[in-house]
DNA sequence: CTTGCTGCAAACAGTTTGCAGAACT
DNA sequence: AGTTCTGCAAACTGTTTGCAGCAAG
C-alpha cells in the first residue's frame, strides 16, 4: 500500500500542477516508512540521514502538501510541536496518550462515531474531521 | 459559584505558600466573569482594561497556577494559541468546533464517557482526562 | 526558457525567563 | 527584613516566508 500512496500523491501532484522532484519523494519514503505521530524534526532528521540537502522549510512545506493530498494528518498533542499521522484509507482512530512514557495506544470504537454524528446532527452541525485523545497512565507507568 | 471558586484558589494558594497580590486577584476575576476558551491574550487586554499595569507575563503566569489550583483547563485548538476553559465541578463537556466562524459549541455526552471508559479499561489504561473536538461547519456556516 | 521548488537565513508568533525593583507577610 | 511577585525586555521554540539560485517540464 506505499506504492498506492506514492500514486495518491502523484494524482494529487498532478492535479494541482505541482512538480516532482527529488526531495518530495525521499520526504515522502521516510514519511510512509515511519511509524505513527512523526514531529517535524523527527522527520527532518531521517530524512537528512537518508540524503542530505534538504531543508527543514521544505519539509515543513512538503508535510503541509500531505495533508492537502489527504496522505497526512497534523496531531496536536501537549509537547508543543505538531506531529503528523498516516491517514489509513476510509477508518478513523483515535488516541490513548500516556503521560508517563509518551506512548500511544491507538483505538477504533463505531459507536462513539455514531453518537458523534447524532450530537452533531442535532446541532445542524457538519463534521469534517474529529479528534479524540485521552490522556492518563498506560498499563505499564500506573504504579 | 464565583466566590466558590475564589475561595478555592486561596485554599490552594495558602497550601503553597503563595502570596496574595492584586494582579492575582484582577487576573481571578477577570477570568471567573469571562466565558469560555478565552485565549491568554484576550484575557490581557481585558485584564488591562480593567487594572492599568497588568504584563502578560504574569497573565500566563498566572493562568499556569489557575490549571494547577484545578480552576482552569488548557484547551489546544488548531488556531496556534493556548486556551483556556473553566472547569465546572465533576462534570466535562467536548467541543464542536466551527472551522467557518470559529465558534464553540459545547456538549455533554454520559454514553461516550462511558464508552471511553470500556476502551481503557480494555487496554489497562488508567484515565486522567480526555478531550474531544470535533471540527466542522456550524448550522450558520454551511452553505 | 519559463516557472515552480529549494535552502538559507531572517522574520514571526506565542510563550518563557532573567533580573532589578516593588509588594506582600 | 526576607521573600515572593511583577513588569519589562530579551530569549526561546516551533513555524513561516522572502529571495536568489537551481531544476523540472
Amino acid at each position: 500500500m506505499i506504492q498506492e500512496k506514492k500514486r495518491t500523491f502523484n494524482v494529487f501532484a498532478a492535479s494541482k500542477g505541482l512538480r516532482s522532484t527529488r526531495q518530495r519523494d525521499n520526504i515522502l519514503d521516510v514519511f510512509l516508512a515511519t511509524h505513527q505521530h512523526v514531529s517535524v524534526e523527527e522527520l527532518y532528521l531521517k530524512v537528512k540521514a537518508v540524503s542530505q540537502g534538504v531543508g527543514q522549510a521544505t519539509v515543513y512545506r512538503t508535510l503541509k502538501l500531505f495533508v492537502e493530498a489527504g496522505l497526512a494528518r497534523e496531531i496536536l498533542l501537549h509537547d508543543g510541536q505538531t506531529r503528523y499521522e498516516h491517514v489509513l484509507a476510509g477508518e478513523h482512530h483515535d488516541h490513548l496518550v500516556c503521560t508517563g512514557c509518551n506512548s500511544i495506544i491507538e483505538f477504533e470504537n463505531e459507536t462513539i462515531e455514531q453518537l458523534q454524528d447524532e450530537i452533531a446532527a442535532r446541532h445542524g452541525f457538519m463534521i469534517r474531521s474529529h479528534k479524540l485523545e485521552i490522556y492518563g497512565l498506560c498499563s505499564r507507568c500506573r504504579t
